[in-house]
DNA sequence: ATAAAATATTCCTTTACAGGAATATTCCTT
DNA sequence: AAGGAATATTCCTGTAAAGGAATATTTTAT
């Protein structure tokens, strides 16, 4: 997993910023107006996603209108993918571990 | 979504206690040895890991183990399904997006 | 009781990053 | 060409957080 993409997502206006943007693409304007902050913090923070690959920017004149890219969800997802069976089939429980262990110390008392 | 949870992950080294977790429980020493990461900063980065409900510790004498919680990854999953239909279906193309702010522009001609 | 092992905590320093304010840039309109 | 919108950038400041080193804490072993 890439952290780059995680810690974007991290700051509480960026994750707004991308809540909002679920619902479909938006300009800057509409954004910081929509969320309650500066336009230059709007800016600043769809800086960061995008150079994340979290957000993409069209130009349509005067205004730029993001939306999201689907790419680092994937990777979200295919990387989560690797997590499923922790909280499905749960193989490696602390019993297993802690024979391990207690075999490893019965190891060390003949060295 | 959490953001503390976001931000836990976004640390590389708690990155990698958490892709190491998931091949099973651990102590910190061996975390520690396995990251090439001090211990101290081991356990730093375990309590921040606690804190967002990532890792749950089991003490066992001496140790600590250390092995993931599921919640957070279950959270993470659910929050990664409301954007599932962006990279499925994808509704919400910029081509709509622009006759909307082209009709929004005309509409101004009138005020 | 004492020493040693495993882990947690504290203190310090440095660095990254977020917000505020001002300004630059770009594009449209007239 | 000039003014105005929409957006981006810069500079500054404060703060949070990470690593290093030292130390405290807890538990075991002798």
């Amino acid at each position: 997993m890439d952290t780059t993409t995680l810690s974007a997502l991290a700051e509480p206006n960026r994750l707004q910023i991308v809540e909002l943007l679920r619902e479909g693409p938006l300009t800057v304007g509409e954004i910081a107006e929509t969320l309650q902050i500066r336009q230059p913090q709007a800016s600043k923070h769809l800086r960061v996603l995008g150079e994340a690959g979290i957000v993409a920017a069209h130009a349509d004149a005067n205004r730029r209108i993001y939306q999201l890219r689907k790419e680092p969800f994937i990777q979200l997802d295919k990387w989560l993918a690797s997590y499923r069976n922790i909280w499905e089939e749960r193989l490696d429980s602390l019993d297993d571990y802690l024979k391990v262990l207690q075999k490893k110390d019965e190891s060390q008392k003949d060295e």
